[in-house]
RNA sequence: CGGGGUGUAGCGCAGUUGGUAGCGCGCUUGGUUCGGGACCAAGAGGUCGUGGGUUCAAAUCCCGUCACUCCGACCA
């Protein structure tokens, strides 16, 4: 059977990579377009994947000692012109509300497409003393940017995140916490989404836009291509300068403040779709699906299936899994597709020939293999298999990713590494003309720097003694 | 922001040289089915994206505009 008989209205995966992105974030009710342009709506089926990773990022961020606050939507926007870089970095995208109550505004106000300016000016009234410090805090919000092209989830007009933003009293305190961060997004993305990324310092050139340091957390997706699903920002004393964060130190000095700021969005449901999605559509690591075990009654108007069918559901969700059983009056085949579609980890069927039986048959999303079970395990069969499945995504992901990831010495291998659909890692000088002419004539960008492998004796582009290693990959 | 494509029923589409709108799926009702997208019967549903223009007459031709989408440039 071919993939193609089974979901024929989602687009070939491999011919079109885009257009099947688009058709399965639509056809599997992820979102819709919102009448705005550049909008999107979360839809149900979407928003309980977000809630999924909320709460397990929310239970990570405490344990790592931060705490969450809400900050204002609307920013003055002269709170924007009072770190130069960052003005020139979020200006051109920034949406600004100019009259409200009927009348114009004095000032004009941004809606917020980054907090640091707000809480910066937050902080600068809150801390004091060192004693005060570090202040670590969170917020789960919706950001506007507005962009010039958007698709669902990698990149929207207005979407969801959380920011973090910290003071710490020391350079280096402030420089811990940005790598410990990263290190929580990066255990986060193995364990809860099976994304494997690559980790590491960004360029000048690609570094956030008033920080010191920027590193990102990068995903292969299907195709070869980047998506930066995190960033961990050392912001130095940039943002404590501007907004005046001081504070009296042990010896009696008054010093300004180290801080940093940490951020992830609903990109990562995007991260998800296109690092394990396949022909029939999404496949959903266990611990974000919504529904994790789909229950298909088969020849459900014989006596007695559904019963079945609900009291296997109760026994499962009294196992702490996210079980439901499909009763509608649809064909079964109809079903499989639309479960499969939508990336559900497990599907049970059982129809009179498994309950005479006392068994199910079984089937792996992720593999598409079929087994029987029998009913009396299922308790402790499903969660483990959900287990299972977790760990074999992203084994299975890693393994299709460094498959991708070729090593280049000249601007020609780095081409043809990237043309190829891979990442590619080449030695470079550091400067900027080499990067933008991998930009040129490769359409790639420097994702993250990888130093730590060992840096080769000669920058790839200009032959010139290399200062990094890089990764270079077209990007989202 | 440049280049291409598409807007007609909830979805996918057809609609010829301009002549007053159709198909498939879905939906509703009833019945038969049910182990990989079932079938029969009877129904409901559209000011053809939008604003102008040409014409006796526009889904169809012309101009504008908006939205979506694909390919680039800019960005999480």
């Amino acid at each position: 059977m071919s993939e193609k008989q089974f979901v024929t209205q989602i687009a070939d995966i491999n011919d079109n990579f885009t257009q099947w992105y688009t058709d399965v974030v639509l056809k599997t009710e992820l979102v819709d377009y919102g009448p705005v342009k550049g909008t999107m709506v979360i839809r149900p089926y979407g928003y309980a994947i977000w809630e999924n990773i909320q709460k397990d990022m929310d239970a990570r961020f405490k344990e790592a000692g931060s705490q969450n606050a809400y900050f204002p939507l609307l920013i003055p926007m002269s709170f924007f012109t009072k770190e130069a870089e960052h003005v020139e970095g979020f200006a051109p995208e920034v949406a600004v509300v100019t009259h409200a109550g009927g009348e114009k505004l004095e000032e004009p106000l941004a809606i917020r497409p980054t907090s640091e300016t707000v809480i910066g000016t937050m902080y600068s009234k809150w801390i004091q003393s060192y004693r005060d410090l570090p202040v670590i805090m969170n917020q789960w919000c919706n950001v506007m940017r507005w962009e010039k092209t958007t698709r669902p989830f990698l990149r929207t007009s207005e979407f969801l995140w959380q920011e973090g933003h910290t003071v710490h009293a020391s350079e280096d305190e402030a420089m811990e916490e940005t790598i410990k961060m990263l290190n929580v997004y990066k255990d986060f993305m193995n364990e809860t989404l099976a994304l494997p990324v690559l980790c590491g310092r960004k360029t000048e050139k690609e570094k956030f836009a008033g920080a010191v340091a920027t590193f990102g957390l990068e995903a292969m997706m299907r195709d070869g291509k980047s998506l930066q699903s995190g960033t961990s920002h050392y912001l130095g004393q940039n943002f404590s300068k501007a907004f005046d964060i001081k504070f009296l130190d042990k010896d009696s000095q008054l010093k300004h403040g180290y801080t940093t700021s940490w951020g992830t969005s609903t990109r990562m449901i995007g991260a998800i779709i296109m690092t394990h999605g396949d022909q029939r559509g999404l496949v959903l690591p266990p611990r974000v699906a919504p529904i994790q075990t789909i229950i298909i009654p088969i020849a459900a108007h014989k006596g007695g299936v559904i019963e079945k069918a609900k009291e296997i559901e109760s026994v499962l969700i009294k196992a702490g899994v996210r079980a439901q059983t499909d009763v509608r009056d649809m064909s079964p085949g109809w079903k499989f597709n639309e479960w499969e579609m939508k990336g559900v980890p497990l599907r049970i069927e059982i129809g009179p020939r498994d309950i005479e039986n006392n068994q199910v048959v079984l089937m792996r999303r992720d593999t598409l293999e079929k087994q029987t079970v029998s009913i009396d395990e299922l308790a402790t069969a499903i969660p483990a298999l959900l287990d299972t499945i977790q760990k074999d995504m992203l084994k299975a992901a890693e393994v299709r990713r460094d498959a991708k990831i070729v090593e280049a010495s000249s601007l020609d291998e780095i081409l043809k590494g990237v043309e190829g659909q891979n990442f590619v890692k080449a030695g470079w000088c550091g400067c900027r003309e080499c990067e933008d002419k991998v930009k040129e004539t490769a359409s790639a960008t420097a994702r993250v720097m990888c130093d730590e492998e060992g840096v080769p004796e000669v920058c790839a582009i200009c032959g010139k003694p290399a200062k990094h290693k890089v990764i270079f990959a077209r990007a989202y």
